[in-house]
RNA sequence: GUGGGUGUAGCUCAGGUGGUUAGAGCGCAGGAUUGUGGCUCCUGAGGUCGUGGGUUCAAAUCCCAUCACUCACCCCA
């Protein structure tokens, strides 16, 4: 076959996909203890929604979306990212309306057109939160612990956190002019000579020899940060030293995107190689406006899914016992044989187990072998004897023994033998 | 978008300086006398040697291109 998924994307195949189920599970139950609800948003949006909302500079909508018109000439984005989504149904949806703030979450792909490496695809997977109509430090607190607390539900501990805080449209321009002053002094790379005037934030963020070494000389934004964000930065730290969470003050974070102001963090771990970012998020006090909706402050995360699993697996977490098949049916003999065992296997089915039997009329010996390569807890055997007899053979698989139980008895004995189990 | 590495059965890999039917281990399918797994033994299926060109009497092997994967830059989740 010559057809083959496209690039940066990639098939999430059993047993991987059960870690999946089990990451996205567990984790929305953290959402739901902290009164977080779901929102499924579509999977495209106009396009203007992210030149606007995103940032029309940005690198996602300079070269990284996947935009095409439709057949009624729309121009038409896979979304490349989570947030401005969101906010853009908040708004249409006039949740300013419901008692605020409004605390939500997501899962879903996302599409950026890069290319791939470790940890970085064309179509990966996140999942987020967003509580939006507030600006209080003790939502941006509340954000950044639920990040942490995901980490720790995991038992991820090789990560580190880092804030900063980007300021707001009163004070940012104030520092902006400092730093293109600051940087037009200096020697900085090429791609960087090009950013001083259209984005020097992200001068910052240069991993380059020569703009690296500026680091501890240029300019920080927190020394010129408004008395009002100043102070909701101050409150942000204080918080989350309360609630004990470790975090290292980066001056040097700016987010990618456009629309963050005042809080802006990353959980960062070392272990993921370039791609380090597993959670990023921060405040978006003005994308609400930006989007021709009141004004509604909020402030989020998202968290990469692909990358987060890729680390559980390197510390030997993706491992998880997945639940074994417990009972596979066995049948010796013609059709009506056949027939019973599969009405058996209904029965018990119907009682809460998981059950399975051969659906390629294989010999006794190989339903025996497939049943034991699935990993089965139990095999049921019914033969022309039994069928008369109306008995079963009830086989525990792990310990080898085997006892004939009357089929009108099979679920109480299966009850009765994974109950000893556990 | 830029640069480095890689590309042989489902998987992990062998296949010096080009030479005839491309191999192994594992996995998969079946069998080793009456209706029973795991161990062992036997048998079998399965390969456009990533793809397309080129050099050559002859290419998995050399050259070019292309695609994909991978690592890094860039950027982020």
């Amino acid at each position: 076959m010559n057809l083959k998924a496209p690039r940066g994307t990639r098939d999430i195949l059993p047993p991987a996909s059960e870690v999946w189920d089990y990451v996205e599970t567990r984790i929305k139950k953290i959402y739901r203890k902290r009164n977080f609800l779901e929102i499924r948003t579509p999977i495209f949006e106009e396009t203007d929604l992210f030149v606007r909302g995103v940032g029309d500079t940005t690198d996602i909508v300079e070269k990284e979306m996947y935009t095409f018109n439709d057949k009624g000439g729309r121009s038409i984005t896979l979304r490349p990212e989570g947030t401005a989504p969101v906010v853009r149904a908040y708004i249409e949806n006039k949740l300013y309306g419901k008692p605020q703030p409004f605390k939500l979450f997501y899962f879903g792909p996302m599409f950026r057109y890069e290319r791939p490496q470790a940890g970085r695809f064309r179509q990966h997977y996140q999942t987020g939160v967003e509580v939006i109509g507030g600006d209080s430090p003790l939502i941006d607190a509340e954000v950044i612990a639920l990040g942490n607390d995901i980490l720790r539900e995991f038992s991820m501990d090789n990560w580190k956190l880092h804030l900063n805080s980007i300021g707001c449209r009163e004070c940012r321009p104030v520092y902006i002019e400092k730093l293109k002053e600051f940087f037009r002094n200096e020697t900085v790379c090429r791609d960087c000579s090009d950013r001083i005037d259209r984005n020097p934030l992200r001068v910052l963020d240069c991993k380059s020899g020569e703009c690296a070494a500026l680091k501890n000389r240029t300019p920080s934004i927190l020394d010129y940060l408004c008395p009002a964000c100043s102070e909701h930065f101050a409150q942000v730290q204080q918080l989350l030293e309360t609630l004990e969470i470790p975090f290292e003050l980066d001056h040097t974070l700016v987010r990618g995107l456009d629309y963050y102001s005042r809080t802006a963090f990353e959980f960062k771990t070392r272990e993921l190689g370039a791609q380090d970012t597993i959670i990023g998020g921060g405040r978006y006090d003005g994308l609400s406006e930006l989007l021709g909706g009141p004004s509604s402050p909020g402030m989020g995360f998202g968290l990469g899914l692909d990358r987060f699993i890729l680390m559980l697996e390197n510390n030997r977490l993706g491992n998880l016992e997945t639940n074994p098949l417990e009972v596979f049916m066995v049948t010796i003999g013609e059709e009506n044989v056949q027939k019973e065992g599969w009405r058996i296997m209904a029965r018990v089915r119907k009682a809460g187990f998981s059950a399975d039997m051969d659906l390629l009329q294989r010999s006794p010996k190989n339903q025996m072998k497939a049943a034991n390569r699935i990993g089965a807890r139990f095999t049921v055997i019914l033969g022309e004897d039994e069928l008369k007899q109306g008995v079963v053979q009830l086989k525990d698989m792990y310990e080898g023994t085997q006892s004939e139980v009357r089929i009108e008895e099979l679920i109480h004995a299966l009850e009765k033998k994974t109950g000893e189990g556990n």
